[in-house]
DNA sequence: TCTGGGGTCCTAGGACCC
DNA sequence: TCTGGGGTCCTAGGACCC
């Protein structure tokens, strides 16, 4: 999402010699916002900024928008004050999960080894695929030609020996461009880049080497490991040092498994209730266990994550005796985590649940009890019953009692009682709204 | 300026076992 | 009676990426 540091353009620099290229990376030019435009054609030379609420960021900016400054992952009131007259536009993840989709089957008709790192990028491995298709440059250009043909998008494409190396060239070549660092060229092009430039520095890491001197990614190759570590850690620095110096040996995988799954939620008003917060965790355990199930998966390990008005955030985890799948269990775990932080008045922007330790479902030894015949913490019924009722009528079809009480507070006479209101205590009943 | 939501990896301390 | 070092698991926080 072009959210590298601002490299100065360089398209063709070392374009044409594809020496030692194997690994292609595929970027969408500022993707969201120009579905948004293809969408609505009258959008078209205008500043457009995708962003959700007043509270959040900007998740894209189209090249117009850019002119004035506005970035990705700017706070949308900055975007505003910057460019008072942009289009601001609701995502709609659904269409770009459908238009990246249909990119990824254009990718995937050059070679099986295609790693998608989100919606807008990819890496490709094109090692396997030159005999059938020409050599990697031509790939590329294959590729720029059938996503704008069939897609109607422009995307950036930078080839190179690494993956790293392949990320920054097609930064460098944004938009619309197609750059090619042949394996003599690499340290050539590097060197003179920011260090900011580097997979890994950030704001922290990047202040931490500007103290020692280091501006760009050669004063970093020309620095010894043993300084680098005791400003940023042996395990950061060990990876800088190897960058800086072209080395890369992380391969394209075209099947990472998740490690964890999580959903979090900035709340328009800040929650100071604990009832509120309650629901709130219910809710978001509701989707992260329909996740969790919908992928096959059981969780060891369940976690929460609170944002204070402040910005302090606090995270607690608790590994269960047994793996889960089941929304009960998870904001039962959930709900004792948020407890023990024992809060005095808090005020709190930001809710957050996530299982961890995931397993496949069908690995996991259930140890059966005589009392629980479904196996503990495997989803019962109910949980099912939800998951299937929201495929088919949709997510907003069917929800647990307390959730529904949220939104129609004035409802007579409701199945669950105020306790179990104030505890957000999922009850295995569910309406059909 | 006032900071989303989805992730990964690293560090460091403490518990526990051998 | 006091004390060692290594390995693994758990937890909290932080940096970073898209």
């Amino acid at each position: 999402m072009g959210r590298s540091a601002d490299l100065p353009r360089a398209a063709g620099e070392y374009d044409g010699d594809d020496t030692g290229c194997t690994v292609l990376h595929v970027d969408m030019d500022a993707f969201y916002a120009s579905v948004e435009v293809q969408r609505r054609p009258e959008l078209r030379g205008l500043p457009v900024v995708v962003g959700g609420t007043a509270r959040g960021v900007v998740l894209a900016a189209s090249y117009p928008a850019r002119k004035y400054g506005v970035r990705s992952a700017m706070p949308m009131t900055q975007a505003l004050r910057l460019c008072p007259h942009a289009v601001v536009v609701s995502p709609d993840h659904a269409v770009y999960s459908q238009v990246s989709a249909r990119v990824l089957a254009i990718l995937r008709t050059m070679t099986p080894l295609v790693e998608p790192i989100s919606l807008d990028e990819a890496f490709l491995d094109v090692s396997g695929a030159v005999r059938l298709l020409g050599r990697p440059a031509d790939i590329a250009r294959s590729i720029r030609a059938r996503v704008r043909a069939e897609v109607e998008l422009t995307c950036s494409v930078g080839v190179a020996p690494t993956k790293f190396v392949a990320k920054v060239a097609s930064a460098r070549c944004k938009p619309d461009g197609l750059l090619v660092v042949p394996r003599d060229g690499v340290l050539r092009f590097l060197h003179p880049l920011p260090v900011t430039a580097l997979w890994g520095v950030g704001t922290r890491t990047a202040e931490a080497l500007h103290r020692l001197g280091i501006r760009t990614v050669g004063d970093l190759a020309a620095t010894p490991v043993d300084t680098l570590r005791r400003a940023v850690g042996s395990a950061v620095a060990e990876h800088l040092a190897a960058l800086a110096s072209g080395v890369d040996p992380r391969p394209v995988r075209p099947d990472e498994v998740e490690k964890s799954i999580s959903v979090d939620h900035t709340v328009a008003d800040d929650l100071t209730a604990e009832a509120d917060v309650l629901r709130e965790l219910l809710r978001l355990a509701e989707e992260v266990g329909r996740r969790v199930r919908k992928r096959g998966f059981l969780a060891r390990t369940v976690g929460i994550k609170i944002r204070f008005a402040d910005f302090r955030t606090v995270t607690r985890v608790r590994t269960l005796s047994s793996a889960t799948d089941s929304t009960a269990d998870i904001h039962r775990t959930a709900a004792l985590l948020y407890r023990g932080l024992q809060l005095d008045r808090p005020r709190i922007r930001l809710v957050g649940v996530k299982c961890e330790q995931l397993e496949p479902a069908g690995a996991v030894a259930q140890q059966l009890s005589f009392d629980d015949v479904e196996g503990p913490g495997r989803a019962g019924p109910p949980d099912q019953v939800l998951d299937a009722a929201r495929r088919r009528f949709g997510s907003g079809a069917v929800s647990y009692a307390t959730l529904l009480g949220a939104r129609l507070p004035s409802s007579p006479k409701r199945v669950d009682g105020p306790d179990d209101l104030a505890a957000g205590r999922p009850e295995n009943r569910f309406s059909t709204e």
